[in-house]
DNA sequence: TGCTCTTATTGAACCGGTTCAATCCTTCAG
DNA sequence: CTGAAGGATTGAACCGGTTCAATAAGAGCA
């Protein structure tokens, strides 16, 4: 191992000589940097960046905390947020609570005892009790996704907007001309989950659909729970049937094509489906999946941008989503509605002749009260007969 | 930040003592232990990771190179070696070459830096130039999948035994009574697909099946190059056309779905698929996906526990991989066989009668060679006609 | 020539641990 | 009572950098 001192025996200066060309070359005379680096380069040195890291009080590194490597959704964030701190010449540890959620506080006090300069915190939603075992000192620290307001005062907090994504998805079902929309939710009471289905309820509601409590199911994100909630959502008559699903990820995206392949329902034919994440076997999905794209690489950037910035503290930002639109979404079966003449149903069937962008033109020009109000009559009062 | 200068002299002891009580309990008194652990506990003191490793000259953390971390292949391993450290007290480095393996000797050289106890390296395989540009030094190194000896005669290498996939792949096709069989290799060239094919062939001969050229492609491990590779090898009348496929990968194989999707054949009905590297997403294609199993997360806790044993050294471990059978493999059609009576592929349908277990029997009493030859003219001669 | 100002360089202290020879204190055998 | 042995404790040196007050060398000016 060379040695600072030994480069400076060598190059036949001191060792602040030595340790000023590394750091500020320009106070340092030409010739001496000169004759220094070529020293350096003939006895391959190397400088320490823990000898760097005790003497200065910073690592340049910091500390990145995920529950499970394997989840595409963390995969993008630890992609992203190894890029920033590579461009930075950070270096990032990555701690894996896997799903051990009570590992979290011991994964970050060993950050914590490696000088980290900052900690990201992107697992899954922490109970309260992990929270109060966390005691992040003066660290700065990033968190993904906390709905709360934090304890901590210098924690920011970078998350997605899943009210958006919601909307998206049953906003593009609706511009498609869809009136009878299935939601499979995720886990109850999560933030996420919430935000997603307050996102639906108000695509809803600004087309003037009214909200049938019967066409909501609440899933676990699993693809088996989504199976269950859409084969129970599409195992009714046909004109209670809902003509599309918005599904609350993905993986219960998957559910469904499960479902609807049981159910003798050709995707999007009979039935289109919709997901959220973007998962990347998506578009290997038969039909590619229509779904929406929630920017995980982009949240990585972001977060760790923050916190090589110094910038982490008190702020909070939230990503927009974007929809992707593949094959699993068209237009509703219009001859199922028109063929089944005993539900007053045929009122819908009229406006569904209007072209979608006219549609989307009225969702978005405000909310007109009294047509919602008059269409929520009209669609949704049969189907509760 | 409490520093072991503040316990000592709170505790009235000196640094040395606070230190042995660190990291020697049993040579300080019991009663001066308790007194300074409950003034560490008192002053929430906590050892500084870094300035320790300047001391001992080891950090106890560890270097793993990755090209993309997205690659599920890659999240395996990660995880995997990320168990092994969290078990042994150590902390991982990830460093994220990304695609540009050009970067490879850059992150080695920072993880150098970082005085890692040692570096797994675990990306794509990298061109000569970038192995002329690694240097290790004294540190220890495990690479995966490294074909050629390694210049570098400290490191060890950690594999697949790619060839006991291909076998496993074709063995479980024959065993099905499938004697048409396709084969789709990954990126030419590359050891890992020479070796799958090499098990391909070996399986093939060793049920005395001839090898026909023409039922072979090269792919690139892309779904795309799967799809379109399986296409050329199935888009051929009934009697030429492969009962089954074996595809270099996942990737491929969904390749194929699609493929025999288009061409309407059904999976495994009339088309038996395997794959290679069980996905986590094969469960849910439709059929779920026969492939074979390879245990990356094993290969990340084998190499990982290289490294921290120390045991890292000219050793050369393969890692075997296993069959999972689901449910796009089935028995060739056989009616097909029969109907088409131009062919004299007959002697071979009464063969297919034999029960499943037979013939993996006479597959494992060594080779008969006459019956080989016997069948190899049966069986293949007439499709070259 | 003597003085000041600027620029380049020096070298010791420091960061927070570990390590180990030296010292102190008991205990026990002779 | 003395000397040896052994356990507990000490404190200074050390790891490899950074930092900064002090110094040296040179330039400009009267």
């Amino acid at each position: 191992m060379i040695t600072i001192r030994e480069v400076a025996r060598e190059a036949g200066v001191s060792v602040g000589t030595v340790s000023n060309v590394l750091n500020d070359p320009t106070i340092v005379s030409p010739e001496t940097c000169e004759r220094v680096l070529q020293v350096m380069r003939q006895l391959n040195y190397r400088p320490s960046a823990i000898a760097r890291s005790l003497a200065t009080g910073r690592t340049r590194s910091f500390g990145l905390v995920v529950s499970n490597i394997f989840n595409p959704f963390t995969a993008g964030i630890v992609q992203g947020a190894g890029e920033i701190a590579r461009e930075a010449g950070c270096s990032l540890l990555i701690a894996c609570a896997e799903d051990d959620c009570h590992d979290v506080p011991r994964q970050v006090q060993v950050l914590q005892q490696h000088w980290v300069d900052g900690i990201f915190l992107a697992t899954q939603p922490l109970p309260e009790s992990v929270w109060r075992e966390l005691r992040f000192g003066r660290t700065p620290v990033v968190i993904m996704d906390r709905d709360q307001p934090p304890v901590e005062e210098h924690a920011s907090i970078i998350g997605f907007d899943w009210f958006m994504a919601g909307q998206q998805a049953a906003g593009h079902l609706i511009n498609l001309g869809h009136r009878r929309i299935g939601f499979v939710g995720g886990i109850p009471g999560r933030s996420s989950s919430v935000q997603r289905e307050r996102g639906f309820r108000k695509a809803l509601a600004g087309a003037g659909i009214h909200l049938d409590e019967r066409l909501q199911r609440d899933g676990d994100y699993s693809t088996d729970s989504g199976r269950r909630c859409a084969e129970d959502l599409l195992d009714q008559p046909r004109d209670r049937r809902p003509t599309a699903l918005v599904m609350g990820n993905d993986m219960m995206a998957l559910g469904a094509y499960e479902a609807a392949d049981l159910l003798g329902l050709s995707v999007p034919r009979d039935l289109s489906i919709t997901g959220i994440d973007d998962n990347y076997f998506v578009t290997h999905m038969a039909p590619p999946l229509t779904t929406v794209h929630v920017p995980t690489r982009e949240l990585g950037r972001e977060g760790m941008r923050m916190l090589v910035s110094g910038a982490a503290g008190a702020q909070r930002v939230s990503l927009p989503t974007r929809l992707v639109t593949r094959q699993s979404t068209a237009a509703p079966p219009l001859e199922t509605v028109w063929r089944d003449q005993s539900s007053s149903i045929h009122t819908v069937s009229a406006e569904l002749s209007v072209p979608a962008d006219a549609v989307a033109r009225s969702q978005g020009n405000g909310r007109k009260e009294r047509m919602t109000s008059k269409r929520t009559g009209a669609v949704t009062v049969p189907g509760k007969e």
